[in-house]
RNA sequence: UGACCUAUGGUGUAAUGGUAACACAACUGAUUUUGGUUCAGUCGUUUAUGGUUCGAAUCCAUAUAGGUCAACCA
């Protein structure tokens, strides 16, 4: 009975069991978290599982989130990812408690620096970078100090009151905390605190010209704002020990911090640094390119926010290096998709079928938007004399278990008749132009009296309604799962058929009424989505992802 | 010749000293007016070696492998 009781239950991860500890020993009353991008760059997938976690346990636990631009570094920062960071965090359906920027504590992270000065834990260096780093030693060989280490208190808030007031120059001087030079962890070996930039702030224009350092920004603002929770990834696990050293000797609210690791997909990169890479030397459109891993990118390409949302959830978090299969992305957007896409019919590759038994008039044929959907409705479909079908779809000498068109073999064309390949016709070189068939009057959908069964269904258009639309097929960006980890530079490994344009597919009339909100099922070939670029009198579909296909074409590779 | 983090099916994540499980993938079959969906089933897992224990994926030790740290980036 216990088992059955467990099997009910979603196992907890590793910060939700810390969680449930802290509210039931006291420890916290309510949970706070912060979502700190830094504004430099879009958001991506792997930013969808921090956001989705950090929002997320404080939806389930009681309590709130902020959003915190991390803007501490003046010189990459703009406001442009600021608002492409909100209306992606909006998208994906979390709001933020409240909205604010590490730059509104830099008049307080400043008196911080003065406390840390005045107890003798923080000291102006005048060292060059270079003298810095080779004075830091090595991983296995302790560092040492130098002369500025001995100045005085009164000597360093002077120097430090003086940098703020831009007496020096960039680089000029330094202020450093006065740790352990041989400390095993490199980042405790008197790490720099704040640095001069005479550069223009996005939000605080020219009021500052000495900025701080993650680590006198970070740990002070979770501080500031009392978070409980304080969750980053892994490669900032060193950096707890000095998280925990300022907020001891500055005696601020006890914040803590969490590490879990990133998130990492299958034929794509995540790095910010070759993402800039990909949109600057034009490898893709921009940052919202559908090929993208960004937020923006996979919302044009017709991902729902539903699915990457239960994508985050479902993979769970731990500790460890990972790299997730694309492919279960890929699982949950089907998955959603499937239960509100539209079906509608698209020919990606004509071939022209006449039906020489039926009249020359139009039939219209209901048939329904969605069979996962019992309230979805039907529209109508034209049917006449001239088809289109997939030119794939009709083999004339057929394999075994090809159930598409042959001659002298049946099919049921979707929502309308059962047809018979009589003829085919072909030009000089041998190349099908024309498919004679003939149909069935007794079989029509809904009202089968024929008592036929056939194996294959097909989909089609009718030409005389047809309309031309442009179709995008996105495939994977690169050819290897792990672009990073290949010798060489990673765009060496970029997919050269990452994008595959059909100028003109032949759709079914209805298609004509498409919005940018309607998710589309083109019927036994993918979901398609209409893409920003088009026009009145343009229809441009991108394809958010296949159908699964588990048809294996004999001998010609098809489907595509 | 350092410190820290991490090792569970092909992938991701559980099992919190007591029968190694879930999802995806793959493979069978059934259903199907989408070779989709759905349904049923199959496949396959504790890095290694020692130790503690009645009992170890779990605790301990050692080894091995992967990752991180020597930015005036975050």
């Amino acid at each position: 009975m216990k088992e059955e009781i467990k099997k009910e239950e979603r196992s907890l991860n590793f910060l939700e069991e810390i969680i449930e500890q802290d509210l039931k020993s006291g420890k916290n009353k309510q949970i706070v978290t912060r979502f700190p991008p830094e504004p430099n760059g879009y958001l991506h997938i792997g930013h969808a599982t921090s956001i989705c976690l950090n929002f997320g346990l404080t939806k389930k636990y009681g309590g709130y989130t902020n959003l915190r631009f991390d803007d501490t570094n003046p010189v990459t920062e703009e406001t442009e990812y600021v608002e492409s960071i909100k209306d992606d965090v909006r998208w994906l359906g979390f709001e933020w408690k409240h909205e604010l920027y590490a730059s509104d504590y830099f008049g307080k992270l400043y008196e911080m620096a003065v406390t840390l000065i005045q107890k003798g834990l923080a000291y102006v260096d005048d060292s060059s970078s270079e003298e810095i780093a080779a004075q830091k030693g090595t991983p296995t060989h302790p560092g040492h100090r130098n002369k500025y280490a001995e100045r005085s208190v009164e000597e360093n808030l002077r120097l430090f009151a003086e940098m703020k007031a831009g007496k020096y120059t960039d680089g000029e001087k330094v202020l450093r905390a006065k740790i352990d030079m041989a400390s095993p962890n490199m980042i405790m070996r008197d790490p720099l605190l704040y640095r001069i930039k005479h550069a223009h702030h996005h939000r605080t224009g020219s009021i500052w010209c000495i900025y701080p350092m993650y680590d006198m920004a970070h740990g002070q603002s979770d501080s500031i704002e009392n978070i409980t929770h304080s969750i980053c990834t892994l490669e900032f696990v060193p950096h707890r020990e000095l998280y925990d050293w300022c907020i001891e000797k500055l005696d601020i609210f006890p914040s803590r911090q969490y590490e879990f690791a990133r998130r990492n997909m299958t034929y794509t990169v995540m790095s910010k640094r070759k993402l800039l890479q990909l949109v600057g030397d034009r490898h893709v459109t921009g940052w919202d390119d559908p090929r993208m891993p960004t937020i923006t990118g996979m919302r044009r390409r017709g991902y729902t926010a539903a699915s990457i949302r239960e994508f985050c959830d479902r993979v769970g978090i731990a500790k460890r290096e990972n790299m997730v299969d694309v492919g279960l992305l890929e699982f949950f957007v089907r998955e959603d998709l499937n239960k509100l896409a539209l079906r509608r019919m698209v020919i990606f590759d004509p071939l022209k079928i006449i039906i020489t038994n039926f009249p020359d008039r139009t039939e219209w044929l209901p048939s329904e938007n969605n069979p996962e959907d019992p309230n979805g409705g039907t529209r109508e479909i034209p049917f006449s004399r001239e088809l289109y079908i997939e030119r794939d779809d009709f083999m004339e000498i057929p394999s075994k278990k090809y159930f598409r068109l042959a001659p002298g073999k049946m099919v049921r064309l979707k929502s309308a008749y059962i047809i018979t390949c009589d003829v085919v016709l072909k030009d000089n070189d041998g190349k099908i132009t024309e498919v004679h068939c003939s149909y069935i009057p007794e079989s029509r959908s809904g009202q089968d009296e024929s008592g036929i069964q056939v194996k294959g269904t097909l989909h089609w258009v009718s030409i005389p309604q047809a309309i031309p639309a442009e179709l995008r097929l996105y495939d994977r960006l690169f050819k290897v799962e792990d672009p990073g980890s290949e010798a060489g530079d990673f765009k060496d490994y970029i997919n050269p058929d990452s994008l595959q344009v059909i100028r003109t597919a032949w759709a079914e009339p209805a298609l004509q009424q498409a919005v940018f909100e309607d998710r589309f099922q083109f019927i036994r070939k993918g979901y398609f989505c209409l893409d920003r670029d088009s026009s009145e009198n343009r229809l441009i579909f991108n394809r958010t992802v296949g159908l699964k296909d588990s048809w294996k074409a004999p001998i010609n590779k098809e489907n595509g």
